[in-house]
RNA sequence: GGGCGAUUAGCUCAGCUGGUUCAGAGCACUAGCUCGACACGCUAGGGGUCACUGGUUCGAAUCCAGUAUCGCCCA
């Protein structure tokens, strides 16, 4: 069978047959279970509008990651997956659908269009689920939940009425920002300010009764059909004279007051500002101050509308136009600037956004921010990378009213009622029966739903079926760690927090983990308009999944965003072929015997075993201090060095020889090493690369062995350490690479066997060397060595210095002398620039006198080291000048 | 305007609680390798004034301040 193991990883034989099996096993399924720990993570449920990209393969491997290594530590690991009904930009999807045949939502109807929209999320979500199952997710698939599904929505409404019922949701006239294109509201954190190339036109305003003027600038020139007041500041000496007259709009021949107040910044420009209640925030802040009117001059489809005037009809920028004409002819333009401002846009479909007045419902969020802070603040919950913190604070500082009404239909509708007879509200969690105030029974519903993440933020409890209580919510929550990025911290995480606080009455998770966004080569976003991404199912069907897990997890650090590319998949594929082959070596050369979990008998161990399996255990302790504090890429790059720098290019061959050789005992202690030092190996893999690691263990799979993903993680084991066996294994492993080194530069091929004489191996070096002489003239191609003390320069020979010691290798008619000159011109170059550089500290009598005695000591010892290969190299030199001469 | 981050080999990035052999990895590059796991590989090698300027210190890529360039977030 041995024969049968091909030369090349095959991944589409392993990845989707193991996942069912695991599946079939139940081992993602995780129960209440009070003889464990419990460990949750509860996934960021991805929108239902689109399938997976590379950004969300990133974060759920490390879901996965975090899941599978406490799983193997013996936690009740429930990793909660789910997905999210995501409202503006699923009713968008489904709207464009529709379009497609031609049709409007309104053409359909609210409750068909809703059904529409079901079935559409339904398919998605199918789609979603067997892309992280592709992924390895080992999600625990019986608890899969949606942000609209029956529990959640009850969910929702409860806490809609409950916060109602607090005071802490109210409904008001307020202005918002109103995307004309998505037809609804949406909050302060969905509009994303982008800087943009415009122009800042200077308009004069006559005033009354004078034919004196004002300026004001404005790069909105179609709002000033809303102008109902000019402002000034108080304290501005140039126009403070001007507060009380009466100005006349332009066009529109409306008288309007000027003002005084402390908001206008009397620095900027003419230091008098148009004030538009009903069209920009600040505004309408100074509108309520001084009792301004608040005229509304657009439609919501952004088209001008009846107090607009002669514009009515128009679309704001065809207005805008034709505005800036009109008061250029009549003579009000006086300026048109270029300028540069940043310019609100609907996060999710990019129209720019016009700040408006209506009734919408909000939540007060003060109340909730006090609590949320404290938690992180007071070290309740951690944030990985900690400088995230800084931006959470800033933002429960600044904290603002969240509006959460959404003029959608796709959503939680809100839970209020009005009588259809006197329009008297009720807040409920069902129909009320009768009118309270005119006895009347028949209802009204609000038509709005509710902001997508009025849903998410109850994510971490709710999938727990709270408001019940259930066993779940017993001894899973709180969740332990949140993994997410950091663009939705405001979105999701603060609220998250803020919800699990004021429902739970506890924090919803205890870490929060914000990975790095996935780039483009060039470092640009990856994005749908641009074409540069990368799809993640793509990659796995052309790289598997662990190669793309591995490779991106390589390119990652601790919350640094990722430059991908397609070929960085390499990496991940390469590795894994480079397992699968040191498992293809064991394993051919393992004839069947048995092999033990137990190491073998100390007394058959060689150098390389204390050696590798020290190593081991320090890896082992390494990677789970990384994993601790979610250093993934640390934990990895630990485990990968190991295994390819220690256990591949060392290990394996120096054992090489006792494989192939006839002592039994000998073999056997090799084999049994080899294999359990892998099978530790493929344990420390495991979480990062699932599939793989699987099947190799299965393959070497001994007959009481659980599975990978259930086996018990290894834990280091101090005893196996072993400081003398890594000192004196490096001694050897620079001797050998000094001799490779030798060769290669002298030209020697690695088909022929050479000579090596080792000279001055002082303490205990020669017998160290002597009893290990076979790693060095196997790893090194030798076939003599020789290793003394005292060893005369045989002639003709190339020479090198290595940790005090000479090595000669005889290369007879062979050598090259001009090389060999220029090889030892370099090393002593070398070793003469680190001898000045220790000399030069010693010089330093501070250094001598404040540096730690330790340091001091070091560098004395450094020095003698140098001097003493320097006089030997010194001595060589001259001895191939006389040769050459 | 405020905040955060980045700037280290041709490219992508580690290292940054200051001192282990004149700075590490992968890719790319050079030379050589069908040596009884692996060319998705092996061996050896070349390549860096650690953005700049000051400061702290016996000692700084690593700490502090400032400058420049780029990126992100919030006004």
């Amino acid at each position: 069978m041995t024969q049968d193991i091909p030369k090349i990883y095959d991944p589409k034989q392993v990845e989707d047959r193991l996942y069912k099996y695991w599946e079939e096993h139940n081992y993602f399924h995780a129960e209440p279970n009070e003889e464990k720990e419990p460990y949750t993570i509860v996934i960021p449920p991805p929108n239902v509008t689109a399938v997976l990209h590379m950004g969300h393969a990133y974060n759920n491997a490390i879901q996965d990651i975090l899941i599978r290594w406490r799983r193997m530590q013996g936690y009740e690991a429930l990793w909660m997956p789910g997905t999210d009904h995501a409202g503006i930009a699923t009713q968008n999807v489904v709207e464009r659908e529709l379009l497609k045949e031609g049709k409007t939502r309104h053409d359909v109807g609210r409750e068909e269009f809703v059904k529409t929209a079901w079935q559409w999320s339904e398919d998605r979500r199918g789609e979603i689920v067997n892309q992280l199952k592709k992924l390895g997710c080992s999600c625990d698939w019986e608890r899969e939940r949606f942000t609209f599904d029956e529990g959640l929505s009850e969910a929702v409404t409860h806490v809609f009425v409950s916060l109602y019922e607090k005071g802490l949701i109210y409904k008001d006239s307020y202005i918002v920002n109103w995307c004309p294109r998505c037809a609804t509201v949406i909050s302060d954190e969905e509009v994303e300010h982008e800087q943009q190339e415009g122009h800042l036109w200077h308009i004069q305003y006559p005033i009354k009764d004078s034919d004196d003027y004002i300026v004001v600038a404005t790069t909105r020139p179609e709002t000033m059909l809303g102008d109902t007041g000019i402002a000034v500041n108080p304290d501005d000496d140039r126009n403070k004279d001007m507060v009380g007259k009466t100005v006349i709009l332009p066009i529109l021949e409306r008288e309007m007051p000027i003002i005084a107040d402390e908001y206008v910044d009397p620095e900027f420009g003419t230091g008098m500002v148009k004030v538009t209640p009903a069209h920009d925030p600040n505004d309408f802040e100074m509108g309520n101050r001084h009792d301004l009117a608040q005229i509304n001059v657009l439609n919501d489809d952004a088209t001008m509308n009846e107090n607009a005037g002669p514009y009515e009809g128009m679309d704001r920028f065809e207005c805008r136009e034709k505005l800036v004409e009109d008061l250029e002819e009549q003579g009000f333009l006086v300026e048109t600037e270029k300028y540069e401002n940043r310019v609100g846009h609907c996060y999710r479909c990019h129209t720019i956004v016009e700040p408006s007045i209506s009734d919408q419902w909000f939540v007060k969020m003060e109340p909730l921010a006090k609590p949320a802070y404290d938690a992180v603040n007071d070290g309740k919950i951690d944030f990985y990378p900690e400088k995230w913190v800084k931006t959470y604070n800033h933002w429960l500082e600044n904290i603002r009213d969240w509006c959460i009404s959404r003029q959608l239909w796709w959503g939680h509708r809100i839970p209020a009622y009005y009588c259809k007879d006197c329009g008297y509200m009720v807040v409920a969690r069902s129909i009320p029966s009768e009118c309270e105030q005119c006895g009347h029974t028949e209802w009204r519903q609000d038509e709005d739903v509710l902001d997508t993440w009025f849903s998410s933020w109850l994510w971490p409890f709710s999938t727990m079926d709270w408001p019940e209580e259930t066993p779940e919510l017993q001894y899973f929550y709180p969740t332990n760690t949140l993994v997410t990025a950091q663009d939705i911290i405001f979105f999701w995480v603060a609220r998250m927090i803020m919800a699990g606080l004021e429902f739970m009455d506890d924090i919803p998770f205890d870490s929060v983990y914000f990975n790095g966004i996935i780039r483009d080569a060039q470092g640009r976003k990856m994005s749908k308009s641009l074409g540069n991404g990368i799809d993640p199912l793509e990659m796995v069907e052309e790289f598997s999944a662990d190669a793309v897990r591995y490779s991106l997890i390589v390119l990652s650090t601790e919350g640094q965003d990722i430059n991908l590319a397609e070929e960085n998949f390499e990496i991940g594929r390469n590795f894994s072929n480079k397992l699968w082959n040191s498992f293809r070596f064991v394993e051919m050369q393992r004839e069947d015997e048995d092999i033990s979990h137990e190491l073998p008998d100390r007394e058959s161990w060689e150098l390389a075993d204390r050696w590798i399996v020290s190593r081991l255990q320090r890896v082992t302790e390494r990677y789970k201090e990384a994993l601790e504090n979610f250093k993934i890429h640390e934990a990895q790059d630990t485990v990968h060095k190991f295994f390819w720098g220690e256990f591949c290019d060392w290990y394996l061959e120096l054992i090489k020889p006792r494989l192939y050789g006839e002592d039994e005992t000998a073999r056997a202690t090799a084999m049994n090493i080899a294999v359990n030092v892998l099978r530790e190996t493929l344990q420390l893999l495991h979480p990062i690369i699932p599939f793989i690691t699987e099947e190799i263990w299965q393959h070497l799979k001994l007959d009481d062995d659980p599975d990978i993903i259930t086996s018990e993680f290894p834990v280091a084991e101090a005893s196996l350490m072993d400081d003398d066996g890594e000192s004196e294994m490096n001694l050897l492993q620079d001797v050998i690479v000094a001799i490779r080194t030798m060769r290669s530069e002298m030209n020697v091929p690695p088909s022929k066997y050479a000579e090596v004489f080792i000279n001055g191996a002082k303490d205990g070096k020669a017998d160290l060397l002597n009893s290990y002489n076979s790693y060095i003239a196997n790893l090194a191609n030798l076939e003599t060595i020789t290793i003394e003390e005292s060893v005369d320069q045989p002639d003709s020979s190339a020479t090198a210095v290595v940790r005090e010691m000479e090595i000669f290798m005889p290369l007879a008619d062979l050598i090259d002398l001009g090389k060999e000159r220029e090889r030892l011109e370099k090393e002593i170059e070398d070793t003469k620039g680190r001898l000045r550089k220790a000399e030069s500290k010693l010089a330093n009598e501070n250094f001598v006198e404040k540096a730690p005695a330790d340091v001091v000591a070091k560098e004395r010892e450094k020095k003698s080291t140098y001097q003493e290969e320097l006089k030997k190299l010194q001595n060589n030199y001259e001895k191939l000048i006389q040769l050459d001469s």
